[in-house]
DNA sequence: CTGAAAGCGCTTACAG
DNA sequence: CTGAAAGCGCTTACAG
């Protein structure tokens, strides 16, 4: 069963294709009688436009593509409804393409975007790395990226303020008056890792308080490697009184460790997490941490996008500032360690 | 910058267009020398075939759309994910499209999916309705749906096994000897929601025991609904001693409730949840819940999908049984007096 | 084994 | 205001 053409159209309306392809596109060269006439006809005749023909003309596709490493991913999953969000708004369509930084999946996705000549591509990065990226940039399609781990190849990114959150949510605990405070971070090399420690160091300096290596552990992003960390920490012959996290996920193991260890949070140790994920909210007890403004993040991403196709100037880096949000796992250190 | 076409591969090898043309598709009618003399040449140019010119003449995009009423939703995202894996893997691409349930976005769903030609579509049911089902169907092209929650208009669903799943984990908590168990539900109408009720009504009727509508709350599928819920159900003359919720969201609302009333789980109440969502065994206790497997499930509409595109006859409703999953927070209920 | 031709469903200069 | 023509980049019968 066929799909109705223009022609068919064309025939029943009694006029060229030529008019109309004209009057569905409402052009002020045709008669509005006409245009009104035709346009009834192909509702009638459930007419919908091939997008593979018009596209093959215009050179446009009106579709941008989306690299995800995971989708299955709170923090990536709500930047991508933002991309999506935008971009339906703008009468664009979205290719979702996951790669699973599996490099055999990541030529599949490279090679499936040019072949379907998208527009643009937004990449969100989660924590592993992509190896796509350099690829992608041969396709010569704007490309923008959410906070990319890998600095410095591309113009275009839509990054979180990672230095100043942290610095803002360690020097939190600093104010609630602790002195050893620890950093449980991400794996090494990746940008947000680095930023986030740097804004760690950063609060620390202003306080005056000494920078401490043993007090930093890495996990990995996840609530395992966050599991695991924590319990370095706990190991110490001094442990910490409070920790900044990388992440929530990283916090939610780390709360598990220290429930195992029998302590309790906030009153033996204080967590920050970073991110804001709803769990932070149902964590027990909910959790202090920086929010991001993914939905939002994943909207400028998209819209820096559609400026670019159109030609038009952008941001090259974007910085949104993150939100410290107050809740219960974050208070004074415990009294027997002295000030 | 135009990309290269077929044509400049043809002038570069000295052959026509349709040469190049099946020696890009490995035609067995071409001397292997041929083939492999321009499709050297083709990979010097950087060739990338245009899927909108073969799909016009084709009339198979190698598309199918995902249709979500929110990605930004853990359940959801691994759905569409096991989707993305399974049509990546036959070389298919897919259309992500988000409609949030609002009636402006599903038009632009369906609009969009249509204008593509896309091959066939995938609908992932969250809890909310999806007005569109009914629109997508006028598309003429096989549709699957996931976890439906409006039964009886499509043929093509993967539903996870509800009634026995809700029956068993409703059965665990009778064998700890609790009595007075609570449903805390999804919000009415939604089918998911009716069978994990039948369950669970199964279950306690194997047991003996007697239905007690007070003890059946509704939320609404999310934390903060099964917060409420919870509060209501703490509220009664002669709180439950076990609550089986509809999904882990709900489940996680429900702890909250729990710990601000001051009671522990599971000593003073036993808590499973539904879905076993990552967040499940990162909860204070980790919670007994149903494993659904999400990714699986959306591999295998992916896959029901495909066959149907290729004309060949496939399951109508495949029930994918779900798993218990025993954690901390199930126990014998409290000593029957004082505690 | 290879080429010329037709056609997929559109858009858009070019005529009239 | 409208139509005839060309062309976007492919695939595939039809000839040879």
């Amino acid at each position: 069963m066929r799909n109705v053409s223009i022609k068919d159209i064309a025939a029943a309306a009694g006029v060229s294709h030529s008019t109309v392809s004209r009057a569905l596109r409402n052009s002020p060269l045709l008669k509005p009688e006409t245009i009104a006439r035709i346009q009834k006809i192909a509702q009638e005749k459930g007419y919908t436009a091939s997008a593979a023909a018009r596209s093959l003309v215009t050179r446009r596709t009106q579709t941008i593509g989306v690299v995800v490493t995971t989708i299955a991913d709170p923090f990536v999953a709500e930047v991508v409804s933002g991309i999506e969000e935008a971009a339906n708004e703008h009468r664009y369509s979205v290719f979702l393409a996951n790669s699973n930084a599996e490099p055999e999946r990541e030529m599949n996705v490279v090679r499936s975007f040019a072949e379907h000549r998208v527009d643009g591509i937004v990449v969100t990065s989660s924590r592993v790395g992509a190896l796509y990226t350099p690829m992608l940039s041969s396709m010569q399609v704007p490309i923008v990226l959410v906070n990319n781990q890998h600095p410095g190849e591309f113009v275009h990114s839509v990054m979180i303020a990672n230095f100043e959150a942290s610095r803002q949510a360690t020097g939190l605990l600093v104010e609630l008056g602790h002195r050893r405070i620890a950093y449980l971070g991400d794996r090494f090399g990746y940008q947000s890792d680095s930023e986030r420690f740097a804004g760690y160091r950063e609060a620390l300096d202003c306080a005056g308080l000494a920078f401490v290596p043993e007090l930093v552990s890495h996990g990995d992003g996840r609530p395992e490697g966050g599991y695991e960390a924590m319990k370095k920490l706990l190991a110490l012959p001094d442990p910490p009184t409070a920790v900044f996290c990388y992440n929530d996920m990283s916090a939610l193991g780390a709360l598990k460790a220290i429930r195992e260890a029998g302590l309790r949070v906030p009153r033996d140790i204080s967590i920050v997490g970073f991110d804001d994920l709803f769990v932070a909210e149902y964590a027990e007890p909910p959790l202090t941490t920086v929010r991001q403004p993914r939905r939002q993040m994943g909207r400028l991403a998209a819209e820096i996008l559609l400026k670019l196709i159109q030609g038009e100037q952008a941001d090259e880096v974007l910085r949104v500032p993150g939100e410290l949000v107050l809740r219960q796992s974050t208070a004074p250190p415990p009294c027997p360690e002295p000030r």
